[in-house]
Parts: structure tokens; sequence; C-alpha cells
DNA sequence: CCCGTGCCCGACCGAACGGTCGGACGAGCC
DNA sequence: GGCTCGTCCGACCGTTCGGTCGGGCACGGG
């Protein structure tokens, strides 16, 4: 019962080692797919290559396997979207770097915008069980908004962009970004080709900065 | 077991008046708040005030009952957006119409883009099931995206917006439309109000309307 | 009057669920 | 050899799952 990842020094996640890893592995990337009610314990045990007693040697319960899961992909997101906040360069310039960082953390991984989508607009009220680690993922996503909110307004106030409502351009953002790469094998029957293609990604990143050229920018 | 509406003449539902329609709308509400997996038959005879076998003389099983309430969803927001494709006037005149329109189907029922959001990212293979049902959802759902298609294609080819990806295009508007009416306590924290409200539906109308005025018209 | 029909129910089924428990097995340390 | 410790497992628990079955009850037509 470790339940906190054990250092993992310079090692970058080639291929999962250990169990724990391959276990979070997997379940990301069935929860992505049928979400928390609708994938078993024993579905994942069978699919990492353990019994089903093994995965409560790592994780205390099912709900506690789920947020490590939420916790890691939204870690992962941070940690490229977040350096992009504090660098130098026109407010423009910075949300546009932003943006591009965000699709591709969301393009790494199939499962990443799945899984972000269903953990924002599910609200499976986990009763108070795994409340610290939620709050610490709910802490990391405030962050995040912050950062692009910040951005926005920063941009506003210099004159470089309309004066749009924020939260609401947020939301345009999500959905132009995590909600089209979590829109599995319809967006791809929609635009006729794989998501995750490079081409198909650097096609989004056009798409969102045109978006934010056009839709955004203030009227020279 | 009827599986289909007995005619239901002129009245309109202002509220739920057969036990089958009382389903439909008691299913559509949880089916949406916690998925197809995350709601059991118990839970849905009991807030409709029904035994639970009950159920199974109005639909053959569970995924019955999920596609018909998926198929009923459809249905209202195509009854709302197609007649708009066929009006009368300039492309972007129409597209407005069509997608206020939509704006207006997904914030009648809260539940609506929710489950809308669902059936397009979520994909539970229905084991050849409920085939027909689901084919014919599926009709309607190609017959709304063709239809914002052309009038996309349109707009482009008469010169009034840009040389857009129309594939992409719809993503974002989905979006920017279905996702956000669908993002539930998390938009509601973002914009700090409820989503449905008489005016945040207005803002996010004129939202979407800046977006196509800045973003997709050309430029003059 | 009786009988068919529509609607509903309680009791029940096998399967799968999340979770517990006692112990097996190997690596390291004395 | 004996010891602990981390990892893993099979067997098992109570509960809930979707679904079936036989029958009860009201009603309308012969």
């Amino acid at each position: 019962m470790s339940d906190a990842p054990p250092a993992k020094p310079g090692s970058e996640n080639a291929e999962p080692s250990t169990s724990r890893e391959k276990i979070l592995e997997v379940a990301e990337a069935l929860f992505a797919r049928r979400g928390f009610a609708g994938v078993g314990l024993r579905e994942v045990a069978e699919a990492v290559g353990l019994g089903k007693s093994s995965l409560f040697h790592h994780f205390r319960s099912k709900t506690q396997l789920y947020v490590a899961v939420l916790g890691r992909v939204l870690g992962r997101i941070e940690e490229r979207v977040a350096p992009s906040f504090f660098d130098p360069g026109a407010p423009r310039e910075r949300l546009e770097r932003c943006l591009d960082a965000l699709v591709d953390a969301l393009a790494e991984h199939p499962a990443t915008a799945r899984l972000l989508l269903r953990g924002l607009f599910e609200d499976d009220d986990f009763g108070d069980e795994a409340q610290p680690e939620l709050a610490a993922t709910e802490r990391t996503l405030h962050a995040l908004l912050d950062g692009m909110g910040r951005l926005l307004r920063e941009g506003i106030a210099c004159g470089a962009f309309r004066p749009v409502s924020v939260p609401d351009t947020i939301q345009t953002l999500i959905g132009a970004t995590v909600y089209h790469f979590a829109s599995g094998e319809f967006g791809e029957g929609l635009i006729g080709g794989p998501l995750l293609s490079a081409e198909a990604v650097r096609r989004r990143k056009a798409e969102i900065r045109a978006l934010l050229r056009h839709g955004l920018a203030a009227p020279a």
C-alpha cells in the first residue's frame, strides 16, 4: 500500500516497468473508453496480466485508482502547458504557444482528452473518500484555468484582444481542443481520417490559430 | 411490448402522461448525469414510481431504453434545427439561425447536451442488438451534419466565408455549443452562474455569433 | 357473465460487481 | 538456516446487476 509514486528518478516512461505504472496505463485507456462505472476491476487486472486482488495492493479502492489516473493525466498536461504561462512575449504569442502545448499534450495519448472531458462534465460524486487526491487534481485544474484567464485578460488590457467575455472564451477554447480530441470515432468519421496523425494535429493547431487571429484579435 | 410511440395525437408533452413517457423522461435525466453503465434500472424504476419489471413491459432491454432516449433527444434537436436549413436568406444568416435553434434546443432540457455529447464521444458497443433504432438515430445525426456542412460550403462558395476546413469548423461549432451546455458544474463554476438562465443562453448565442462574424466571415 | 388484453408487480435467477483474507513465493539481510 | 518484506494470488463474501416468470387487477366487448 504505497499509493504514492516511488520517486521515479530520471527514467522517462518509455514503457511501463513497474506493475503500478502498468495498471495506471491500462486503467487510463479503459476508463477513457467506457467511463468509471463501465469498467470492471476484473477487466483491468486481466489486461495488465495480474490477479484482481493484486490491484488492491497498489490502490486502496477503485475510486482511488480512478483519481490516480485522473491526476496523472492532468499532471502531464500541466507539465506541458504551464511553462508557457511565464514565458516572455506578447499575450497573443504566449496564448498560441500555450494552446499548442495543450494540443500536443492531448495528442500524445489517445486517452488523455476523453479522460479529461469525462472529468470535466461528469459528476460522479466520490463520497468524500478520495478527498485529498481529488483536491490536488482540482487545484492543478484551477491553476491551468487561471493561467489561461490571466493571459486573456492581459491581452484584452493591452489592446491585443477584443473585450470578450473571458470565461466564455475559455469554454470555447476547451471545446476546440479537449472536445475535438475526445470525439473519437465520430470525429474521425467527420474529418475523414485519424484524429491523432501528425497532419491532423497540425491542422487543428492551424484551426485554433485562425480562431484566435480572426475571432479574438482586436481589429486593426 | 409496444416499443413504438402510440401515435400520441396533438397533445404536446406539457407533462409526461403515459408511463412510457415518464420512463423516458427519468431515464434521460439519469443517463445524462451518470452514463449508460452508471445507471441501474432499479434506480430508474424507483424514480418513475414503478416496479423494475414494469420497465421491461415498455422496453425490451436496458440498451433499447437507452437508444430510445438517445433517439428522442436527437429528434427534438432535429425538429428545431432542420427547418432553418431550407429557409430563404444568405448563408451566414441561415447558419446563425440554425445555431440559435441548436442552442435553444440544448438549453430547453438540462440533459440534452450531456446526452448528446455522450452519444458522440462514447462508443459503448451495443453488440448488434438495437441495430435498426440506432441506425435511424445515426441517419438523423448525419442529416444534421450534412445540413450544416452544406450551409458552410455554400457560404464559402459565394464568398461569404473564408475558405476554412468544413469538418474542422463543424467540430469547433459542436464544441462551442454541445460541449458548453454539457459542461455542467464545471461550466457553471467557470462562468460564475447557471448555464441555462435566459441571460447565459443569450450570452452564448452572442459568443457564437461573434465567432462566426469575426472568425469565419471573409475579410471585407 | 366471462374472457382477452394491457399494465403492473414480487419473487427469483445466474452473473458480475467491489472488496477481503490467508497464504504462497522469492529476494535480501542477519 | 531463519527472518522479514514486497508482491501476487485463489477462494470467498455480500450486494447489485440486467433480465425472466407467473400471476394479480382493472377494464371493455361478446
